[in-house]
DNA sequence: GTCTATAGCAGGATAGAC
DNA sequence: GTCTATCCTGCTATAGAC
């Protein structure tokens, strides 16, 4: 049976239209009957599928969020094996990359991060879930590349830190779309997203180390 | 008529109770009867006072967040013009410190961060208002002072990502806080706190300008 | 697996006594 | 201004026919 089939089962039409729903106006503001009359099935149909709505919410993130991460993740690592040297830069760059551009559409990208920005104001299971399989790993692995650049007497903890710095400037430009928006007055076209792509590897860039070419050691 | 008689006052305990739950749990997951409980008083009041939920959650906004902005940026005010000199690195500091430290207590601080999170994820009139009345006007003060240390082939746009990017690492460490904790293992104690504030300072510095001392012209 | 029907409850809002 | 009592709507969840 292919995707397209699949994705006609109620079930599947639950889930997308549930996660669109819950990323819109957050999980209590989404009522199951709104769910499934976005789905054209009934309402009785999520309690079938997934006993309550509250197991429906984790499934959006079980069957849905974390195969997209999952895709951000592996557009991260094919972008990275794709340079001939590892660099601070090439780092910063397939991460901003992965995120802002990647494999998502527009859409789906702002729906995952509006969910997890969700998430990490009122944590759930849902972040549980994401941080123990997801996120721990994948920083783990940002941490394992840029450490051979930072100077030795860098402590675990400053790397850290230094990371979750990127993170935030790439997140936030993400996040805070309507406060970046009303500031600068500029829509998230391709053009002022490109714009932003450079900002984002160059203040980091700075940020982490000092000046772009090869202070890192 | 002394503050501390007012605040016993219902429409005040209500606006009190209402901020503090509004923050933990949003806005369609709290009902009025909740809030009214924990104010002590009765269910009517609400309607009575503020007309309807939704201008309940405006009122937190006017009455309690605006002015605890306030009272920060003023802080930040009173920070820069005591230092003799003004640096990027006085402002930066200014900065971070009015909104990490700052004359908040500590559950104040993330009731308030809270409450702007969940408005950059889903606007409502608050932000319009909050956007239109703090953040604008402040936003422009941050310019204004940095843009002397700036490059001068420096576009205004480039300026305006900047201090973006700043503010996007200072509200990152504040709002991604269960992030944060589950990746370095530490609790938000003074000693941690202080540890972030230096970070923060490092980072941005260099992300805004190069290397620390006075690559900013 | 999918539907209808409905139980059972919690929410916002208001009328009217005090 | 504050209270009680109540209306009415909309929600989740389930029972049971098909």
């Amino acid at each position: 049976m292919n995707q397209k089939e699949k994705n006609d089962f109620p079930k599947e039409r639950i889930l997308n239209e549930a996660e669109i729903l819950f990323a819109q106006r957050g999980y209590h503001a989404v009522s199951i009957r709104e769910i499934t009359n976005a789905a054209q099935c009934n309402l009785a149909a999520v309690n079938y599928h997934f006993g309550n709505k509250e197991n429906l919410y984790l499934e959006v993130f079980r069957a849905r969020w974390m195969p997209r991460a999952r895709r951000v993740i592996d557009c991260f690592d094919k972008t990275l094996a794709s340079q001939d040297s590892l660099s601070p830069r090439a780092v910063i760059q397939a991460l901003t990359k992965a995120f802002l551009e990647g494999p998502l559409s527009d859409e789906e990208r702002q729906r995952h991060h509006l969910l997890m920005a969700r998430e990490l104001a009122q944590p759930t299971k849902a972040l549980e879930l994401v941080a123990e399989q997801i996120m721990g790993p994948f920083f783990q692995k940002l941490a394992d590349k840029l450490r051979v650049f930072m100077p030795e007497n860098l402590g675990e903890e400053c790397l850290k830190l230094n990371i979750l710095s990127v993170f935030a400037v790439v997140l936030y430009f993400n996040f805070a779309r309507v406060a970046v928006t009303r500031i600068t007055g500029r829509e998230y076209d391709p053009d002022f997203k490109a714009r932003l792509m450079e900002q984002i590897i160059q203040f980091s860039l700075k940020g982490l180390g000092g000046s772009e070419k090869g202070d890192l050691r």
